[in-house]
RNA sequence: GCGCCCGUAGCUCAGUUGGAUAGAGCACCGGCCUUCUAAGCCGGGGGUCGCAGGUUCGAGUCCUGCCGGGCGCGCCA
């Protein structure tokens, strides 16, 4: 095993500038990639770092160093730039052939467990994009920690006794008068989850006409609660049967889980009643006994440093209510504490069956406990995909644990933030969402997504149109493929698109979601990558037809041959190399800021490196043995670090497109 | 009022541990399919990085203050 080059590099700039000034610690410096390969494979920047202490121009120092670091295994000549980096050039030929046998391997990354929870979709209607941008972004952080050898855990919190699910029970109570098996009929017969998500909607507009149907919901949802009777066996099947129909939905996309965390376990097994104990004997919350929130049991909400606490009292938090009943927080707070093993108490577990892609699904019960289930939770690091709208609820979280005395576990609940998914109002109009002209929502830049309001677009939706759109070019394409093999390979351009759609903007940024853009397979997209690696790949299958050559065979001479293809001063093959060996760097940089677009440019331009390097040197065509040879090897470990990629994206690479 | 996010090319956006001439896609203009797939490649025009100060050898990036936009702050979840 080796270290990262960088570091390897890094730590022998350490030594020498120790030896050359005498130094016994050396002011931190990064270790870059320069703007182009004429200048240099790796760019340092310590000559900056050093230039006040030392008191000396950058340039001196970086051609002082430049002299004495040639001695470094792995580089061949370190170069001083005018205006001060010092500049280091890679012995190119023992670094793609080290890559080439596996003899680098990564950076071994911390072996904490790890829990990622996201989804957390309610149980009462289809997926929408909002909530597709959560699954991706969560199940590419799961792929991005597993990648770097993390044992990582994903849940999936279902919200089985919340108001949304009261509101399609109410819906098939009271709008539609229908008995639990007239339900279950039309689960069988529909799109269930298209079906709950218009009814949902009407649900909405019928407590508009009068508020005091509100009555109605708040019944139900106690129904729900307190178990065991029709109203919680109709809630029952309506959330069982949404689930599956999500599971599905988030099948397609390459989405899957280890465990459902149902909330109505949480409370049938008593986990509140702990975390409330737990709660009160540390003083986390208190029974207020005055004002408006008289009765309730609160919280007081930290206030940063520096609070003007003028006569405005100090804010509280409600967790358990004048009536009794807990808060959907404190629910939370019981699910933090367990999956961190704080709670002293345990979920009892029954298997959920296999999903698509061959991983095993778990799911909790108040029941018979499946002996064989693996052990879940005990987390030393959570990380909650939840929209910055929950900013606030999450930090409370953390706050619990603080007072509890869990600073680590505080630490360690990380609130992966992002900014939501809206519509275009071009797109909002296609959906027939008409808005009033001189209304203030016209004035708005974009349309807010609204599952009580049925405004949005459903997820299956916006695949089948992707696919059909692929389907159309895959069989433009390919005449002779079969209708599965079309099916297959639409669908997997279809995928390509959407998460890279999802992936490619900055989480801090609001996603207005517009169907022509997304609908894209040119430039900036998920099919261009995979594009470039089914062209790479096609290079070695018509080696492997034509000339019976396979990977091995073209790797075995290279010790023996010239290698200027690579080491030459412009090499565009060694340009392509060297952003290949990228990728470790990169995972980490966007596991550390949780910024996916990171990942998603760095393939993209990836795949434009290979494909300007496709289209100015062949490989089939080519006749001098040296230059072939090195070039596959360059292009095998392209397509092998580009396919690594996208496999973090979750993105499959179709055999043809 | 307080907190968080955003403001970079006509449009949509990268630029995240401060670094070399500010990039990409789309759109527009001009080229490239007898040679490994044109879902591609090459070239071109397009920028006071919201504004003003500050820190630094160096600021789109960090700090302060403004301006504009969004979101959150409930005995809803």
């Amino acid at each position: 095993m080796m270290l990262s080059l960088q570091r390897h590099v890094h730590d022998a700039i350490v030594d020498a500038v120790c030896r050359q000034y005498g130094l016994t610690e050396v002011p931190p410096f990064s270790v870059e990639v320069p703007p182009n390969r004429e200048m240099g494979d790796l760019a340092v920047t310590v000559a900056f770092q050093l230039a006040r202490p030392l008191r000396k121009a950058p340039r001196a120092i970086a051609q002082e160093l430049a002299g004495s670091i040639g001695s470094i295994p792995a580089v061949t000549r370190a170069v001083a730039a005018p205006n001060g980096y010092l500049n280091v050039f890679l012995d190119r030929r023992a670094f793609l052939l080290a890559r080439m046998r596996g003899e680098v391997a990564s950076v071994p990354a911390r072996a904490d467990k790890t829990v990622v929870e996201h989804t957390a979709i309610n149980p009462n209607k289809a997926a929408h994009i909002g909530h597709l941008r959560n699954a991706t972004l969560g199940d590419t952080l799961a792929r991005a920690l597993h990648f770097r050898g993390t044992p990582v855990e994903v849940q999936n919190y279902i919200d089985d006794t919340g108001v949304q699910v009261a509101d399609v029970v109410v819906g098939f109570t009271e709008l539609e008068h229908k008995t639990i098996d007239a339900v279950r009929a039309i689960a069988d017969a529909t799109r269930f989850d298209y079906y709950c998500w218009d009814l949902y909607a009407r649900v909405t507009d019928w407590y508009g006409e009068d508020r005091a149907r509100l009555a109605v919901r708040e019944a139900a949802l106690h129904q729900l609660e307190a178990g065991g009777n029709d109203t919680a066996a109709l809630g029952a099947l309506i959330v069982d049967r949404i689930v599956r129909a999500h599971l599905k939905t988030m099948g397609r996309l390459n989405v899957s889980y280890d465990l459902l965390t149902y909330e109505g376990d949480i409370l049938r097994l008593q986990f509140w009643a702990r975390a409330f104990e737990i709660l009160k004997a540390q003083g986390a919350i208190f029974l207020q006994t005055e004002g408006k929130l008289s009765g309730c049991w609160v919280m007081r909400i930290e206030e940063e440093a520096g609070e003007t606490e003028d006569a405005e009292q100090s804010r509280e938090k409600v967790i358990v209510r004048s009536n009794g009943v807990v808060t959907y927080i404190g629910k939370d707070m019981a699910n933090q504490f367990w999956k961190f093993a704080l709670l002293g108490r345990d979920f009892r577990y029954r298997s959920a069956g296999t999903q698509a892609d061959g991983r095993p699904l778990w799911s909790t019960t108040s029941g018979e406990n499946d002996a064989a289930a693996p052990p879940f939770g005990h987390a030393r690091r959570i990380y909650n995909v939840i929209d910055s709208r929950q900013m606030y609820l999450q930090a409370l979280l953390a706050q619990a644990l603080r007072t509890l005395g869990h600073a680590r576990e505080a630490e360690n609940s990380i609130h992966f933030s992002y900014e939501m998914v809206a519509l275009s109002h071009a797109t909002a109009r296609e959906l027939g969402y008409d808005i009033a002209p001189g209304s203030e929502e016209a004035t708005k830049p974009f349309v807010e997504v609204s599952g009580r309001k049925g405004l949005g677009v459903k997820i299956d939706d916006l695949l089948d149109l992707l696919i059909n759109k692929a389907s159309d070019e895959v069989a433009k394409r390919n005449p002779d493929f079969t209708p599965d093999e079309r099916r297959l390979v639409a669908s997997q351009i279809a995928v390509a698109a959407i998460r890279y759609f999802m992936l490619k903007y900055s989480r801090g940024k609001i996603i207005v979601f517009d169907i022509e853009e997304a609908l894209s397979f040119e430039g900036d997209s998920g099919p261009y990558l995979q594009y470039a690696v089914v062209r790479a790949n096609n290079i070695f299958n018509r080696l492997r037809e034509r000339e019976g050559l396979t990977d091995a065979d073209l790797a075995r001479g290279l010790d023996a041959l010239p290698a200027v293809e690579l080491t030459d001063d412009s090499s565009d093959l060694w340009a392509l190399v060297l952003e290949a060996a990228r990728l470790d760097e990169i995972v980490d940089q966007v596991v550390r800021s949780l910024e996916f677009s990171v990942l998603a440019k760095y393939a993209f331009g990836l795949a434009q490196l290979f494909n300007a390097f496709y289209h100015r040197h062949s490989i089939l065509n080519e006749e001098q043995t040296d230059r072939r040879s090195w070039r596959a090897a360059g292009v095998g470990y392209f397509r092998l670090q580009m396919t690594r990629a996208l496999d973090v994206m979750g993105i499959q690479v179709p055999v043809r497109m």
